[in-house]
DNA sequence: ATTAGGG
DNA sequence: CCCTAAT
């Protein structure tokens, strides 16, 4: 089994190297730039891809739409004879490779495996979920992680669930529950193992539509905009918990662990101390995979509400690179570019030539006789080299031998009132949130989990020439630990466009962890539970495409609000500038996605908006007074900073 | 990990 | 917002 093309930096942990800057520009300018890969996989690795494929994915080749019965689908899933199946793919490949080709070359990682019996499980979902919405999404995973997200960017694109991986019916199985005094549906969808998804051609799905969102951080989800729709989520916000809609749906967790209630975040409103967090009860985080993959052993040592992660997150990030050097241990160290006439040296191998389902290919000179080792293993003849980069865009064709994937359970959880249409939005969400969540996928070999993730495929068992292949099987399942990445809202942060009270108030005031669980967004308050299986952490699934293959992704642009501003204004006329990790502790320990960096930035900004005339200010304009204050604030400041300067400087010059 | 400053 | 150098 031999995956083609990592799909980028970062696996087992990897911290995204500095782009350079020839990169960034380049990128600024829209383009992309392409890292392609020909890399040996471990089986993290494989976890990665298997769920990255899923993620990515951006529709079904219209073939594979079309193929909707299962009838069909089981002719092609029981097809064992893999040179017929090969065969039979390859016209498809080719002429989907045609077709595709820019995209293809860069998209994804690709697989190339000749498990024959490779066992992925897919939800039907419905198809043709037409009634684009933009809704907040809540999905209840495992330890406490609860993720938000919008569908929207997802919806209004090329929708992959949409148009290509659930092009089937949802199977829906509701039953009366009661839940807080109401009576509400709880809708759970199976995942019949017999069911397979039309996706057994992902060899042919490689296109992604290309939202800006999803290409940059399609978990993210609330942002700004999103609040600005659901406006009244900030009340509830300032209520300090969430009141449900009428017509809302309520948020119904079955994991037993789940408690919710009565849990408070603990105030911090004395920045030195830091009172522990509360493990169980942070529900807010994001959606999908940040843009920093976490090695999943230590996801479950993670504090889930460490209010510092995203800060060591954010440095983790700036300091990657000599991180990542650090690392020795991991495997796919090494890197080369697909195109660079040289196949990655990986440490460990699963050797390419042993793929006899894909000779067309030419695969070869691999490592496979070496066994498991940990040395460094030499790799194709040089003949091979040049071939190789001459066919790198058919080499990155998928031979794909998934056959299905079987995605846990949903329960979702809508009033009675519901209509039928946001029922169907609920369940699209649900399922949209899961997959575009913190999807992770789990490797069964012969029916037991594998659970290292830094075995390489050969060490655990699977090789081109190994009958366990047979018994490969892979699962989806949610993000069991979720990283502990705050809720990217807004709403969360500073929910309302009054003054606000010291931000050290609104530490305590606004954010219980239970608060999270509640919420609820106008329209669609699309809070799914989702019952996890008894997932394991596995690889965190970089949710990148095209695009994203590039090393580090820009965030997204959050625009300060008013409220942000004088709350930031407000601690710094306190702590004045040059304290900014105080600043963020004090009004911004809540706001994941501000790093003191951030608010350093923002204020030089406030600084410049002040100062310009207000015909050149651009953006949501920032309230005269504040900009005064900030004016004040900076003159008041800097002159300290003077004073404290000479000061200094005569005890300098005193003890000389 | 933070701060400061250029881009 | 990003990226880095310097702490």
């Amino acid at each position: 089994m031999v995956l083609l093309k990592r799909l980028d930096y970062g696996f087992n942990g990897y911290q995204v190297p500095p782009t350079p800057r020839a990169a960034r520009s380049a990128r600024r300018r829209c383009e992309f730039r392409r890292k392609d890969y020909v890399q040996k996989m471990c089986a993290f690795d494989l976890l990665a891809t298997v769920a990255g494929k899923l993620l990515l994915e951006g529709r079904c080749s219209p073939k594979s739409v079309d193929t909707s019965s299962d009838k069909e689908q089981t002719e092609v899933v029981e097809s064992s004879d893999r040179k017929g199946k090969n065969v039979e793919n390859k016209p498809l490949e080719e002429k989907s490779f045609e077709q595709d080709s820019c995209e293809r070359n860069f998209l994804f990682t690709e697989i190339v495996s000749q498990a024959p019996n490779s066992n992925f499980h897919a939800h039907k979902l419905a198809r043709g979920q037409n009634d684009a919405c933009s809704r907040p999404a809540s999905v209840i995973t495992s330890e406490s992680s609860e993720k938000f997200g919008s569908a929207e960017p997802m919806f209004n694109n090329d929708c992959k669930l949409r148009l290509g991986i659930f092009p089937h019916p949802v199977d829906v199985e509701s039953s009366i529950c009661r839940s807080e005094g109401e009576t509400k549906k709880q809708i759970k969808i199976e995942t019949p193992n017999n069911r397979n998804l039309a996706i057994n051609n992902l060899a042919d799905t490689c296109n992604v539509g290309r939202s800006d969102t999803w290409d940059r951080k399609p978990s993210t989800l609330v942002s700004s905009p999103d609040c600005q729709k659901f406006p009244f989520c900030r009340d509830q916000i300032l209520c300090g918990s969430f009141p449900v809609k009428q017509d809302g749906v309520k948020l119904v967790t079955k994991d037993d662990d789940e408690n919710y209630s009565g849990c408070t975040k603990p105030s911090t409103t004395n920045k030195a101390f830091r009172p522990p967090p509360h493990v169980g009860d942070c529900r807010t985080r994001k959606l999908l995979p940040s843009k920093y993959w976490k090695p999943t052993p230590n996801s479950k040592d993670k504090d889930p509400y460490d209010p510092h992660a995203e800060r060591r997150n954010y440095l983790n990030r700036n300091n990657s690179y000599k991180r990542k050097r650090s690392q020795r241990d991991y495997p796919f160290k090494k890197r080369k570019f697909f195109d660079c006439s040289s196949v990655s040296n990986s440490d460990e191998g699963i050797s390419s030539d042993g793929i006899s389902s894909v000779p067309e290919y030419g695969y070869g000179g691999g490592a496979l006789g070496s066994g498991p080792s940990l040395t460094t293993v030499p790799m194709a003849p040089t003949s091979l080299r040049g071939e190789r980069a001459s066919f790198q865009s058919r080499n990155s064709h998928v031979k794909l031998k998934i056959k299905s994937f079987r995605v846990p359970e949903l329960f979702i959880e809508v009033p009675e009132s519901a209509t039928i249409g946001s029922l169907k939005r609920t369940v699209m969400e649900a399922v949209t949130a899961i997959l575009g969540g913190g999807l992770h996928v789990g490797v069964l070999l012969q029916g037991k989990k594998i659970r290292d993730d830094n075995k390489t495929l050969l060490q655990t068992g699977i090789s081109h020439d190994n009958k366990k292949l047979d018994s490969l099987g892979f699962t989806l399942e949610p993000t069991p630990t979720q990283s502990p990445l705050c809720l990217e809202d807004c709403s969360f942060e500073l929910p309302c466009d009054t003054p606000q009270p010291l931000a050290s108030d609104r530490d305590s005031a606004l954010f219980p962890p239970n608060m999270s669980l509640e919420k609820t967004t106008t329209d669609s308050k699309a809070l799914v539970s989702v019952r996890p299986m008894k997932a394991e952490a596995l690889a965190m699934v970089p949710m990148r495409k095209s695009k994203q293959s590039e090393s580090a992704q820009r965030r997204i642009r959050r625009p300060f609000t008013v409220s942000e501003v004088e709350a930031l204004v407000q601690a710094v006329e306190k702590l004045g500038t040059g304290r900014w990790r105080d600043v963020k502790l004090r009004a911004f320990d809540n706001a994941k996605h501000r790093t003191y960096v951030d608010l350093k930035d923002k204020w030089k900004t406030l600084v410049h908006t002040a100062r310009i005339s207000p015909q050149q200010r651009r953006g949501e304009p920032v309230p005269q007074e504040l900009l005064d204050r900030v004016l004040t604030a900076h003159a008041f400041w800097s002159q300290q900073q003077v004073k404290q300067q000479l000061k200094s400087q005569s005890e300098t010059c005193l003890l000389l």
